[in-house]
DNA sequence: CATGAATGAGCGTTCATTCAT
DNA sequence: GATGAATGAACGCTCATTCAT
């Protein structure tokens, strides 16, 4: 009960509601998501209590799976403005490598019932992310604002980079640099 | 004529949809929206022939009166910086004094059913607004940019400042002005 | 009240209601029916109570039509089997050439909210093929069957008639003598 | 396999849906039938994908069960006009013994959503009668007739009568062997 | 009387969730 | 635990009829 006797099971309900809801928006009905996971409707609610409960964890598996991935191989002893680059491009690479996952995330970030918990818990996965940005801004411009809001600003820059990358491929490279210069110049590059 | 489509009766229409969808999302009942405006529930469908006709005209309404309110009262004359400061206070101001335009704006923004030519027809409606942008970065770091993904940009950097600004109303101003300072770090504002 | 203003309105709106009914259906909407008659849809209330009635009186309108046309020019000196032949030429022709009047009788033959009255009307109309159906078997084999029976015997022979002359037009003239000869035969046509 | 469909609700929304319609006509709500089967009405919808398809369905086992219905016991080794008085006993039989079934057929038959294919299957199922009376018409004066026409005729003869005898079940035996008899005579009665 | 907007009951269908197997 | 049929509330939309103009 506690746990579900397949893990595997659950991961495929995962993955098919990030195609599924990707395809269809979250109006996607619940059956839906089970047959394409190759389970039975049924099912899909002993893995999930109900439909908001399956939102919140995958909203969550996805943030905390884009936060690792955008800090994955980062070079620690290299200059900050380095290493946030690598962020910068591991985090679009995530981005396009699926753009399924990355329109689910979406479309769950303003949806109604992600509960407030499962917010708070997604900064909690972004903690590292924030840690380099922190640094980042420490001396510039942003140094007095809070930590929240120059996240959330470069977080709504790394989103619309991203859409144009996604919608754009041909010039994907160029979007993601003149994203990421723009975010260098938001904190005050001189800075840094 | 007998008893002519009253202009009244659309407009109560289009205010009850603004504020039950910002209530309730995207999904709420066409029926709550025609109760809420003080008509039955069939009446809707005179003015709109479906939930998504009504759905692409509110949007952009809401995105052309956003537009318009941006604009509003530009002085012309002034330094251009002056303006886009101006043009900033007024957006935000727009977005904070009725929270619940922004927010039914932000939902049909993402939504399926706005097609293609609502969305085309509401990048007409920010043609003003694109085009003090367009001087603004004309001279510098952004030149080369498409002026659609700066476009993009910044109208994420006042996203995500208006979000501040409506649930952290205490320091709204605060937040204007580092949203405000964070585009012009982007534009690059030593060239302008 | 008793006699609205338009008999031409009225006409209008019994002859779309014929095509509207061929075309779609006796779920037509009035005001299909009221459009096509060029006719505001509250208007159509003004010539009928309800759509029932408009349904009882143009069924009975069609059934007198076609029964007024079925003895249109009959050779009343002629032998009575050269009667009964133009009387069946007139019938089919009559269906053939309004097609449209004939589905729409069809349809509303079978309704459920023609009223008892109106069917007992419609036989009224019938009355003239009736009395020449009557000599026909006077002394034939169906002498002692009740009227009504033959009736609805000779009626559901034309009705098949005339559904294969109006679906098979090439051949119509053929369709149109056999089911008379069938007809004869079954009335014993060596008594007449 | 969890709870299987059950052929018996399957069967019970059939005779649900025949006894409605026979009451209220086709536009009957799928509702009333659902509750009439003693089944939710979202279950009607697991058996049958609309009501459409629940009609042509029903359509088609009706008009199936009442051709079985009309050579059941036939007398394979007696002279043909026996053989074809059973099959017009069997007939007529079927339809007084379940006045609803032949009223609901009789409404389905004229319905605009019965499928064109569905009217096919159905002359596949009256290929057994068709094939008598191919016989008893074959050296008689509609041998030249095509046997659609002749098929159709017959029906509508078969389904006048079965009008008569269930409206008037005190003279229903009379009615049913003058039906008999105008078919016979029709097909030349000399020959068979 | 003509018009067409207003009304609201009603319908087919969907879908999250439950439960018998 | 897995399955998929069962449930029934809910929704978008239609349309006969009414009524303000």
């Amino acid at each position: 009960m506690a746990r579900p006797k397949s893990e595997d099971k659950r991961d495929a309900l995962m993955a098919a509601a990030t195609r599924v809801i990707a395809a269809q928006g979250l109006s996607a009905p619940t059956a839906v998501i089970a047959r394409e996971a190759g389970v039975s409707n049924g099912s899909l609610f002993t893995y999930f209590e109900t439909k908001t409960d399956l939102f919140n964890q995958l909203y969550l598996e996805l943030k905390t799976g884009m936060a690792a991935a955008s800090l994955d191989g980062l070079p620690v002893e290299a200059p900050l403005r380095e290493q946030l680059s690598r962020m910068w491009l591991n985090w679009t690479r995530w981005a396009t490598s699926d753009p399924n996952k990355r329109r689910a995330l979406a479309l769950l970030s303003v949806s109604d019932d992600i509960a407030q918990e499962t917010h708070a818990a997604s900064h909690q996965a972004m903690a590292g992310v924030a840690r380099m940005l922190e640094q980042a801004r420490a001396r510039g411009p942003m140094r007095d604002t809070p930590m929240e809001l120059v996240l959330a600003l470069m977080n709504s820059l790394a989103e619309t980079t991203m859409d144009f990358m996604v919608s754009d491929p041909a010039n994907a490279r160029e979007h993601c640099r003149t994203g990421f210069d723009a975010l260098c110049r938001m904190l005050g590059d001189l800075f840094f």
